[in-house]
RNA sequence: GGGAGUUUAGCUCAGCCGGUUUAGAGCAUCUGCCUUACAAGCAGAGGGUCGGCGGUUCGAAUCCGUCAACUCCCACCA
């Protein structure tokens, strides 16, 4: 059988991923195992397959493949978000692209647009996914506005509602004057500019006395309605209980007295707009003030302001200047640089505007989600997010889950004429409700006014480890209960408050359990220059190229490579070139052993034996390491430790000793070992690289058509293995290398048969590792010798000398130089441990056995000067 | 401004409830090899006073204090 020289990725990626989805090998359902579940975090359903999506997803499967392969009914499921903001803004976009106004069309016909985008477009991450290599369940896709999962969200705001924990609230919020909606605070970006401090005064009521204010912003004097410094600021001590005269508008407003102002700034006067700011808004409310708007929703001031009504605000900026001066109330303009807020949408300037919104309240929803992360209920990796997490859930702020916009699940409260509302499932239900309460209103149907607002994203997202399962509407389902809770959840730490936190709260409030056991975080990928990858800066590589040019295992191995949980990934593709190399490097194992004929009439030679014992016992203990790391989810750590197995272990090391002489063949029961042996690696290798260890295993051994590496079993990780046997092999490889050095040193090619002396006679019984050394440095003959000799170049290992004979002569000036630097660096090292030897404090408290390790230490160091002594003098 | 974290070879990291480590790994670098599995490879080599200072201890990369630099999250300055 010819097989290429090179692995070729694609064509084999193609293949197997057609072959489990057409044996449906990732679909699962209930049964007698344990169950392993991960549900994935939904992607945008605009999303496009984006590095952070490659690392996250790559850790999912690793996980569930492994899991899979560990006995468990492993479950992926798979799924998108609708994503209000993002998807809506995009369909706005298109709809502009076709001349088409989103404020032309009614609700019903936007919906019936931003559905058909979806339709045709949404998903297309999904796909993507596929290349991965990701063992989703793909039957079980989700989206989170399917109707039953819409359904479970107002479900549960209802059942939020009805206890108490859903409330209407004024707030400040982002508003975008130009798109005339409230943007959320994720959709707001600040910019540095500089811009102009205003100082100006205020007269005091029945005093000559002025009280100065710094502001960037006086055109909002107009609305301002109190003015507050700080309470222990002696220069205002005299003016408590005064009142001051805001300029042009002569209002009468009170002077206050907060510690929120900061006595260093400007004058350490602040004039305060309820209106407008949002630290003016609390203040406004702590100390019972007047709010007065004076702003239109386009920008323009309004009649409130009295003055400059119908100017734009930036205009009236400007405008109120010569007015204030002419007043006598401008004192002076500095040059100042502040932050602004724009829209991410518009560009615009944000303008803080209080309205009407939703929350949710949150202080009895976070206690039990707190205590189940502080009793380490749920794990954390890396455990450092435990601390934000406290943090943040000890100091939790009511969520506003209001948002103007239609692509979402819209707010099932109803408005009556009467100012009033009901909040039902369906405008019949709550027309029942409305009538049953408010029979004196006589009400039609269509008296009831549904909600214009839909709800945030996040509020359905929270459901989603339960939602999926239909747990919400259906509690108790064989499903829910059987796959929930999850095992992991796998995410970015950017999230941790919106998403993770929620979910758990959900859990805890709906399925008095927790959604998951543990999260792991991944970090963010970068590039080179640590800079966050994104579509504008242009510095992120297409996921799909990669995978063509690296293949899918390739890359995948590259995003694990270096990315501990919650640790950057500064992606370079050199690192999945390294994965690709690896691939190429377990193809061409794979080419050799095939390559090999087997007769079953020939013994199997002692070293093939001895390598091959070695082998199965490093397996296992490399298995337990493995098994390890991944209780601690490093799979980083697990993945190079499988790469140098496979790499320095199997391929540099034992194949290297059982390899035939050329055109010879192998004896049969070598042959089965390491088909045996291959195999092993190649199911531990699989969660990391799925594709071509399901090729190469099918390639090693007959299978049938139904078999798969993906559903057999992984190597134990139990298995007992000899510590001495790996001590005494890992001491070969060290006499080999020190033989290879003298080889390269002295130019002896190595094919040039050489021989070694080992001085030792009382200890020539230990021969066995003997056929490995010949075998890996091809030596003619190892030969026991009770005198040194002459002409040959020596090394030292574990106390025992050895030899290389050499033809030409030695260079002895040289050899004792090398001695020499020897000697005086084990003499210095004798030195550090007798001192430390001869420290009686030491010796006292220091536990027994390290005292015994420096004791050993010193008697191993003795003796290696001793020889290095001698063959010192031997050569001078 | 509040909080969390990081600082160990050129790069990315491991080691950190103190002592089998005279500090490890992978990649990169350098040298020599196109040796019939693999140049996407083989063989060999070099490279770090563990951010600075101070303390605790018989003993510190590891614990404590302090300073410095960087990163992230939250809040946002009139």
């Amino acid at each position: 059988m010819e097989i290429a020289a090179k692995y070729e990725s694609q064509q084999i990626e193609n293949k197997w991923y057609r072959f489990w989805m057409e044996h449906h090998l990732f679909e699962s359902t209930p049964n007698k195992k344990e169950s392993y579940t991960i549900v994935i975090p939904p992607p945008n359903v605009t999303g496009v397959l984006h590095m952070g999506h490659m690392l996250n997803n790559t850790i999912q499967d690793v996980l569930i493949r492994r899991a899979r392969m560990m006995g468990y009914n492993a479950l992926w499921v798979p799924g998108t978000d609708h994503a209000s903001i993002a998807t809506e803004a995009k369909v706005v976009d298109l709809l502009k692209q076709k001349g088409i106004d989103k404020n032309a069309l009614s609700r019903e016909e936007f919906l019936d647009h931003a559905w058909q985008w979806r339709e045709k477009h949404g998903g297309i991450i999904l796909q993507q996914l596929k290349k991965l290599g990701a063992s989703c369940d793909w039957s079980r896709t989700k989206f989170t506005m399917d109707s039953e999962m819409s359904e479970s969200v107002i479900d549960v705001f209802i059942d939020l509602f009805n206890k108490g924990k859903i409330y209407r609230g004024v707030r400040m919020v982002n508003w975008d004057p130009k798109a005339l909606t409230a943007i959320s605070d994720e959709e707001v970006f600040y910019k540095e500019e500089q811009s102009k401090l205003f100082y100006v005064r205020y007269k005091i009521v029945d005093s000559d006395e002025y009280v100065t204010i710094a502001t960037t912003r006086p055109e909002t004097i107009l609305g301002d309605t109190a003015v507050c410094m700080h309470p222990d600021d002696e220069r205002y001590k005299h003016l408590h209980g005064k009142k001051a005269i805001v300029p042009l508008v002569n209002r009468e407003v009170p002077l206050i007295f907060d510690e929120y102002v900061d006595p260093e700034f400007g004058t350490g006067a602040l004039k305060i707009t309820p209106a407008h700011d949002i630290n003016d808004y609390h203040i406004g409310i702590k100390y019972k003030l007047q709010t007065i708007n004076i702003f239109n929703d386009n920008g323009t001031l309004n009649e409130n302001a009295t003055l400059l009504s119908g100017v734009d605000r930036f205009e009236a900026r400007k405008a109120i200047i010569p007015l204030l001066e002419d007043a006598g109330n401008l004192v002076k303009i500095e040059e100042y640089t502040n932050k602004i807020g724009y829209s991410e949408r518009t560009n615009e300037v944000i303008e803080p505007k209080l309205s009407l919104q939703w929350f949710c309240d949150m202080a009895s929803l976070a206690k039990p989600a707190l205590d189940v992360v502080v009793e380490d209920e749920i794990h954390f990796y890396p455990e450092k997010f435990k601390n934000t997490y406290i943090h943040w859930m000890e100091n939790v702020k009511d969520w506003c889950i209001s948002r103007q916009l239609w692509w979402g699940q819209r707010i099932p409260a109803y408005y009556l004429p009467n100012q009033e509302f009901v909040v039902a499932k369906s405008v019949e239900e709550a027309y029942a409700i409305a009538q049953k309460k408010f029979p004196e209103l006589n009400l039609q149907i269509a008296d009831l006014n549904q909600d214009e607002d839909v709800m945030d994203t996040w509020f359905s997202s929270w459901l989603w480890p339960i939602s999926v399962f239909d747990g919400i509407r259906n509690p108790n389902n064989e499903e829910f209960n059987y796959y929930y809770p999850t095992a992991a959840l796998v995410t970015a730490p950017e999230i941790i408050f919106f998403w993770v936190a929620r979910m758990i709260m959900a859990g805890l409030e709906w399925k008095k359990c927790i959604p998951f056991k543990d999260v792991y975080f991944t970090g963010i990928v970068r590039d080179k220059l640590k800079r966050k990858m994104s579509k504008s800066l242009g510095n992120s590589p297409d996921p799909l190229l990669l995978i063509d040019q690296y293949g899918a295992d390739g890359v995948r191995f590259g995003m694990l490579v270096s990315s501990p949980a919650g640790n950057d990934l500064l992606f370079d593709e050199s690192m999945c070139e390294q994965g690709r190399n690896f691939s190429n490097k377990i193809w061409n194992a794979y080419r050799l052993i095939k390559g090999w004929e087997v007769d079953d009439q020939i013994d199997q030679p002692e070293h093939t034996r001895v390598a091959l014992k070695w082998m199965n016992h490093r397996i296992n203990q490399t298995m337990a390491e493995v098994h390890d790391d991944f209780v601690k989810y490093r799979l980083s750590e697990a993945q190079m430790v499988i790469y140098k197995l496979i790499w320095d272990d199997f391929c540099s090391c034992l194949l290297e000793v059982i390899k035939p002489a050329y055109q010879k063949p192998i004896d049969a029961k070598s042959y089965q070992e390491i088909i045996d042996i291959f195999e092993k690696l190649m199911l531990s290798l699989h969660p990391f690289m799925p594709f071509i260890t399901e090729e190469i295993w099918h390639g090693l051994i007959e299978h049938t058509e139904e078999q798969s590496i993906m559903i057999s079993e992984m190597p134990q990780h139990d298995l007992p293995f000899e510590e001495k046997l790996l001590q005494r092999f890992a001491q070969t490889q060290k006499i080999v290398e020190e033989i290879r050095r003298i080889r390269a040193q002295k130019n002896i090619a190595q094919k040039n048969p050489i021989k070694l002396l080992i001085l030792s006679p009382e200890n020539s019984t230990d021969t066995e590792m003997d056929s490995v050394i010949i075998k890996l440095c091809n030596i003619s003959k190892v030969q026991y010798i009770d005198t040194k000799p002459l002409q040959a170049i020596s090394f030292i290992q574990q106390n025992r000398e050895y030899f290389v004979p050499l033809t030409e002569h030695v260079n002895k000036d040289e050899e004792i130089a090398k001695l020499q630097a020897e000697l005086a660096y084990a003499e210095k090292f004798l030195n550090s441990v007798k001192m430390k030897l001869s420290n009686q404090n030491f010796v006292n408290s220091a536990p027994e056995q390290v005292v015994a390790i420096e004791r050993k230490k010193q008697a191993d160091t003795e003796a290696k000067i001793k020889i290095l002594t001698e063959q010192i003098a031997a050569l001078s």
